[in-house]
DNA sequence: GCAACCAGTTCCCAAGGGGGT
DNA sequence: CACCCCCTTGGGAACTGGTTG
């Protein structure tokens, strides 16, 4: 089986030269062409002699000639960015390869970019975690994507608002109020870019707060250069607070770490849980007390999502229960 | 202004027409052909008129016309990633652009992927930061993958055996000897995937050990989940070690977590030190001292390889005196 | 500026064989 | 037995949007 190094790749022609037949039948063969027939013995003869000389056909062709490219871009967002979303990818990923489809991420910059990947790439869908801004959403129309989500004229996705945002929270505060706290703070990063989710996730606090029939949480916004975590924690130690529900791992720790450097005892005084499950939580000193996400499950969400919009096909209800789990460790 | 809302998207034809001259001259003045002489009025007009319409060149069309489709795709490693890497790659990207090229990067998977991502592509280089298995090469070479960086068949490119990689560890031992550590230890996580970058390190470590007259270091590979941390820091604490070089900042706190649970002071009797400047590094308590990376430098290092590629041009050295630079905080 | 070319996709039609009347 | 029809199999050629001699 002697491979061909030439200098040129090897196109449909070359197969269909090398069979005598023509470059339409290789390629109704190599797409199995609905609506056309062809003989069981030609088939196997036109795959073989692919394999035999190693053809890949070339994908800016086929996007040309089809109208699309098989590609789909994910936006992820430029803040500080959830240590699990890395998995979310890759499951997504793998669903959407079973697809026949490529998924491409990349992270939006502050700096606007002279030409946008979509421009580059040509996909056939872009999706963001979070709303596109109106400039971008018309550079992506003017480039002939055909479908961007979150559509801006349309309801955001279950997975941008849903379970996967709110039942985090809720499992943090249900556990802080198992352990008997009943006056409850929330932190969160100071970071504008954030602004959005911690809304979210705030207000999915809130309304278990209200639920359990806790008083409304105070909340905080954390700067983890300054002393802003260590006046929250005297303030929080002198109000009553003894529950702390914090945005994110990071966030965990600054509050954690300031605790500690006042003097005041971790879980003793004030417990303290994160969100993510972050690889270093259980390193911290006292390890963290965190929420899991159902990575899996939220990447195959974002799959199906996309093939809703380029296939058409329907999109399966995510089942809450399954999406988030504490983990319990020193921190509470 | 009123720009059309069509369904099909605007062709250069489209623009010829509306201006009644051929697909080719608008070809040429948006592209500023060399050797093509264009009268400026036309130029104008043409150039004008394509902002009018909101024409976008299609990416697959001009991929397929000219061979090269200004693509550059950048594997990134599986494994635990460096925080700093994402900065690498916003840097790397914004050069990139400048030159007129789009860069895409991925995470390679342990799980082989049917389709991969260069097939997918068509781009004009693929590079990693490690080698390429066998295979891979195999196949973006059937792909028509023009180059692989780095090239098995070469040397190893300096960003990755170079002073990004070993000037750190340098900076580490000797920030240890100045404050009078001699007995030093080596600590890594225990990952596959890292041999060889562990490796490269481990060996950086000894060198500069043996330069300053310290004798060989220990070396250990952590486990995070298990008791393997505090085995490691009680031995060392019986036979003499007194300060820790490690590989990263999550070795860095696993170190310093087990000395804290062992009752051993940080850095009392243990110092410890890590590499590239988590942001949760700072939180850690105590907080950990670790080695910045300079990593705009390294972004276009990277960029600059990538380019030589594709354009020939020359590729200016690093300068290792400003590569990497000494993070100290509580910990050492 | 005309025309060829890049490498596929796809609509439409032609040849040929088999079965039915 | 001749004829016709239809279905299977596969090919011709236009088309995708730009680049370039």
């Amino acid at each position: 089986m002697t491979v061909e190094t030439k200098n040129r790749r090897v196109t449909a022609a070359d197969v269909a030269k090398s069979l005598g037949i023509s470059r339409a039948t290789v390629g109704f063969v190599l797409n199995n062409t609905r609506g056309q027939t062809i003989s069981e013995a030609t088939r196997q003869r036109v795959i073989a002699e692919a394999e035999r000389l190693g053809y890949r056909p070339h994908t800016a062709a086929q996007a040309l000639a089809r109208g699309r490219s098989r590609i789909i871009l994910l936006a992820l967002p430029d803040w500080p960015v959830e240590h699990s979303l890395g998995r979310h990818v890759a499951e997504a990923s793998r669903v959407l390869e079973e697809a026949g489809y490529s998924l491409v991420t990349y992270t939006l910059h502050e700096s606007e970019a002279v030409r946008p990947l979509w421009e580059a790439l040509d996909p056939d869908v872009v999706m963001g975690l979070l709303p596109f801004s109106e400039r971008d959403v018309a550079s992506m129309r003017a480039s002939g994507i055909a479908s961007i989500i979150p559509d801006p004229s349309s309801e955001p996705m279950a997975w941008q608002t849903g379970p996967s945002i709110v039942a985090g929270p809720g499992l943090q505060v249900a556990h802080l109020a198992d352990l008997g706290h009943r006056r409850i703070a929330f932190a969160a990063p100071d970071d504008a870019r954030l602004t959005a989710i911690v809304e979210a996730r705030f207000s999915a606090v809130r309304n278990k707060a209200l639920e359990l029939g806790l008083p409304t949480p105070d909340r905080r916004h954390l700067d983890f250069h300054d002393s802003s975590a260590r006046q929250a924690v005297q303030q929080w130690s002198a109000s009553g607070v003894t529950g702390v529900v914090a945005y994110n791992d990071e966030t965990a720790a600054a509050v954690v770490a300031a605790a500690v450097r006042e003097g005041i005892p971790v879980p003793g005084e004030l417990a303290v849980i994160g969100h993510d499950d972050t690889p270093w939580a259980e390193l911290f000193v006292p390890s963290l007390s965190t929420i899991r996400l159902d990575i899996e499950g939220l990447g195959r969400q974002i799959a199906m999502t996309a093939l809703v919009a380029v296939d058409g096909r329907a999109v399966p209800a995510e089942d809450p229960a399954l999406i988030a789990a504490l983990v319990r460790r020193e921190s509470t």
